[in-house]
RNA sequence: GCGAAAGUGGCGGAAUUGGUAGACGCCCUGGACUUAGGAUCCAGUGCCUUCGGGUGUGGGGGUUCGAGUCCCCCCUUUCGCACCA
């Protein structure tokens, strides 16, 4: 003992302890996972980054959340699955190639080598075998296995959808590309335009996403509400307005049929056939659909937008009163909802009554609330209430909900309209004018149409030599990549270049995680089977639809494939919030590092400019607002494990997180507390072992109890992700032993004292091992333990010492808290009542009046209610 | 615009089921100690106070013996909105 003693840091050393267990995990493997059937599995998966360069503070905080979640069930007992991966198609690699005129897979995969690197200096229990690239030719070629798949089963089909377009840089746009409705090179004005793209049939599960959330109990109530409002399942009236004149109808839906006889216009999108045969023969209605188009196709955008219409001179005949009333093209008429032409009710629907008055539309009232007689003429504000029909035909005097049944059942009976389901759910667009991606594989030949690629051709793959400096999709440009030949008739043909969206690759990457060395197909049906579904999946909100959505409808589409076997990918779900900072700005520098600010004591300055810095709120960490933090330099300062307490103790997981250097100085302290109190302890600890039954000595049994209720507070908290709180408690603990031990001269210590010592000590260590596992593993080690504290067992509560012999009774008079008292755990209610009454204080405050009630609530309080 | 959340001391947060508001940590104040360390230890720390107590969870109202927690109205902030991932 006295060799290795002496050879024992005395002072936490963080570097060479993480350096240590690392290399140790790595060399063992420790955290590689292997099917066994005799033991329960656990899949443990946390939202693959995007090989962007660097780690940053999120990316700590989501894989800091996971690891602890892992290594808490491996102690569990648990068979675990803890895999990592790479996001590795999509834009910014793009855009950092034609930056630096390199390669987009040269600086991905470079990316990938530090960020590995930085990733293992967490001291993640990963297994590292399992790791996958999504640009990996091996990933992208059984994804495009899967796309011919989906597509044979006609889940994939192409269609016309709206782009931003870029008419300058003669190029598409991502949403985020359009700054103030300009594309973020050329500045040119953003157009919508027309394009044939390739979409995924989702809405061809629509109510099984829909009603699927009612079986996932444990994902986040906020994100199924989301996801349920995203889908937006509707039920209402389809009909036709006939056009005067005109052969063809106005196909129009409608969730408020009881509005009908409120019809004083309609509204029909700038896409809309019947606005295009307008804008054909007038020249004014073509001028406006043009400044219709001048905006993107975000539905914020088109929200916001000033609300215009345009008067077609149509006229639409009601389908019940046959009036006649006006048809405008409207720049709020979404193409991609219902029919894109709706009836338009003033009375009843905001927007309506907006665009009405803004065009001196009538607007009639046909439904009155109750007690409040509301009139077109002077009504402020749409009504979209309840209320009773007026105005209506034979539906007068109906409430407007058995109106709605009724107009639907009318129309149904005289073949009019019918009842539909309509969905705001749009199909996934999945088509990106963009190189680095994963190519869709697909042919398009002048005789035989569309045709896919064979099987034995996959994987189509990028050309290395590429010119990303061009307009438009680099890969229009290679005729080495374009010119084919048809797979059917072998006649010149050319090779579709649109590639996908890499929410695809997202979509199944937790699958193929399952058997990632597997050769003969996309999925190993055994392996996957076994792991599937993930146990626990972790990662941003802001995934909460767009990502989890399409990961469950491409689930299921596997599943109708015979590929899986669970209805769910993501049995249960953790959203973790942003990391924030303050910001610093400067009124000439901008956003400010603090390192370029001065400290002046009550305030800061530029250190440019001396001009006085304005501290903004705390917003998402992020390069632009140089209010970012480097894990790496947090690392190598603190250590891994001080970086993870910290960002485990700030906040609860699903709340945002604000940084704060001192919390990270204060989790340092604590862990060197840790350190110091076992380092004091550990000479008088050798032989001694830890204490399994509760001593008769008073402070002892307290010192026990405190122990094993943390146990139980620790094992309860991490099942349901409450660090913070079994951090704290772990504090407690040990603010509890040393404390005792400032108390109690190690030298009078007996056997028992020692015992609960040690149990004490090993208790701390091992709940806080899941959390900052390298500190732990070597306070294990130094304890005299050979086997690594993370195959260690959790604890067990001793029911023994949970019990409390004496219980602190609150004693309010009138619902105030008047004072406490110290009561037998079993005492009955009779006796605390009287105890309660009896108090001095009590009986002052009960001086001149009398007892009303007396509330007693066994183990907690005595209200005693007086008059 | 639509959808989803969140507001508690100087700060981050705790209060698990309607039952002690402020656990734990940071900051700050005072003290001790020193092998000067990223020190450490001890005490104090919501606000007001005539030291009895009063008051207090964004604001206003309500239910209840009792409300941070439940209900109604309002204010503020944040996130998502289909080509960022």
């Amino acid at each position: 003992m006295s060799a290795s003693e002496n050879n024992r840091e005395i002072r936490y050393n963080p570097q060479a302890i993480e350096a240590k267990w690392q290399g140790l995990w790595d060399r063992e493997k420790t955290f590689r996972a292997t099917e066994d059937p005799h033991r329960e599995k656990f899949y443990c998966l946390v939202m693959f980054p995007y090989p962007s360069g660097r780690i940053h503070m999120g990316h700590v905080r989501n894989y800091a959340i996971g690891d602890v979640i892992a290594r808490h069930q491996r102690m569990l007992g648990k068979n675990v699955l803890n895999p990592m991966g790479w996001d590795a198609f999509g834009m910014p690699a793009e855009n950092a190639a034609r930056k630096q005129n390199s390669h987009p897979g040269t600086w991905t995969y470079a990316n990938i080598a530090h960020m590995r690197q930085e990733l293992k200096s967490m001291g993640l229990a990963y297994d590292w075998e399992r790791e996958l690239a999504t640009c990996d030719s091996d990933y992208a070629r059984w994804e495009q296995v899967l796309f011919l798949k989906l597509f044979t089963k006609g889940l994939i089909y192409r269609k016309n959808s709206l782009v931003n377009w870029d008419p300058v840089d003669a190029t598409v746009l991502a949403n985020e590309q359009v700054i103030d409705g300009r594309g973020w090179r050329s500045g040119a004005l953003v157009e919508r335009r027309e394009l044939s793209q390739w979409f995924m049939r989702i809405t061809a599960y629509a109510d099984e996403l829909l009603d699927g959330l009612d079986h996932l109990p444990d994902w986040p109530a906020t994100v199924r509400t989301m996801q349920n409002h995203w889908i937006g399942r509707s039920h209402g009236l389809e009909f036709s307005f006939a056009l005067e004149g005109l052969a063809e109808t106005l196909p129009v839906y409608t969730t408020r049929p009881d509005t009908l006889m409120g019809v004083t216009f309609c509204s029909i999108a700038a896409e809309h056939p019947l606005a295009r045969k307008v804008a054909g023969n007038n020249p004014d209605a073509a001028l406006f659909i043009r400044e219709c188009q001048k905006s993107g196709t975000s539905e914020e955008a088109m929200e916001r937008l000033e609300k215009k219409g345009f008067d077609t001179g149509f006229k639409a005949i009601h389908p019940l009163t046959g009036e006649k009333i006006p048809v405008y093209i409207a720049n709020f008429v979404l193409m991609s909802y219902g029919t894109g032409a709706v009836m338009a009710v003033p009375a009843h629907d905001q927007r309506d009554f907006e665009f009405a008055r803004a065009h001196q539309l009538p607007i009639r009232v046909v439904i009155q609330p109750p007690g409040q007689p509301l009139e077109g003429a002077t009504l402020r504000e749409a009504w979209t209430g309840p209320g009773i029909m007026v105005n209506s035909l034979s539906f007068d005097d109906l409430d407007n909900e058995t109106c709605k049944v009724r107009i639907i059942e009318t129309f149904t009976k005289r073949g009019l309209g019918s009842q539909r389901t309509h969905y705001r759910l749009r199909d996934w667009g999945i088509s990106r004018q963009r190189y680095w991606g994963n190519p869709i594989p697909m042919i398009h030949c002048p005789q035989c149409g569309i045709v896919p690629v064979p099987e034995a051709d996959l994987p189509v793959q990028l050309p290395e030599q590429v010119d990303l400096n061009v307009q438009g999709n680099p890969l229009d440009h290679l005729a080495t990549f374009t010119d084919v030949s048809c797979p059917q008739c072998h006649a010149p043909a050319r090779r579709e270049t649109d590639t996908m969206d890499t929410f695809m690759e997202s979509s199944w990457y937790f699958l193929r995680y399952c058997c990632r060395d597997f050769q003969d197909g996309p999925l190993d049906g055994v392996r996957v089977n076994h792991w599937m579904p993930v146990d626990q999946y972790i990662g941003g909100i802001e995934h909460a639809v767009l990502h989890l959505l399409y990961a469950r409808f491409f689930h299921k589409a596997l599943r109708d494939e015979g590929l899986v076997t669970t209805d769910e990918p993501f049995r249960r779900l953790l959203t973790q919030g942003m990391v924030r900072k303050d910001t610093l700005s400067c009124p000439n520098h901008g956003w400010r590092y603090p390192k370029e600010v001065i400290d002046k004591g009550d305030g800061w300055v530029c250190g440019a400019c001396h001009q006085p810095i304005v501290v903004g709120r705390n917003e998402k960490m992020s390069k632009s607002k140089n209010n970012v933090v480097d894990p790496a330099e947090l690392i190598q300062g603190y250590g891994a494990d001080t970086a993870r307490m910290f960002m485990l103790f700030a906040a609860p997981p699903q709340q945002d997180l604000e940084w704060n250097d001192a919390g990270v100085d204060g989790a340092w302290r604590f862990l060197n507390r840790l350190w110091r109190m076992v380092q004091e302890v550990l000479p008088w600890l050798d032989g001694v072992v830890a204490a399994t039954a509760t001593p008769d000595a008073a402070e002892l049994r307290v010192l026990r109890t405190k122990t094993h209720e943390t146990i139980d507070k620790v094992g309860r908290d991490l099942e349901r992700f409450q660090f913070n709180t079994a951090i704290a408690a772990v504090m407690e603990l040990v603010n509890a032993g040393t404390r005792w031990l400032a108390e109690n001269p190690l030298q009078d210590a007996g056997q028992p004292a020692l015992a609960v010592l040690r149990e004490l000590v090993e208790s701390a260590i091992i709940l806080l091992h899941p959390l900052v596992p390298h500190i732990t593993e070597e306070l294990w080690q130094s304890l005299g333990h050979a086997r690594q504290l993370c195959h260690q067992p959790w604890p067990k509560t001793d029911p023994q010492a949970l019990v409390r012999g004496e219980i602190t009774i609150v004693i309010q008079v009138n619902g105030k808290l008047r004072t406490k008292i110290n009561v037998p755990t079993d005492i009955s209610q009779a006796d605390l009542e009287s105890a309660a009454r009896n108090n001095t204080t009590v009986q002052s405050q009960l001086q001149g009046k009398t007892v009303v009630k007396v509330i007693v609530v066994p183990g907690r309080l005595v209200n005693i209610v007086a008059k």
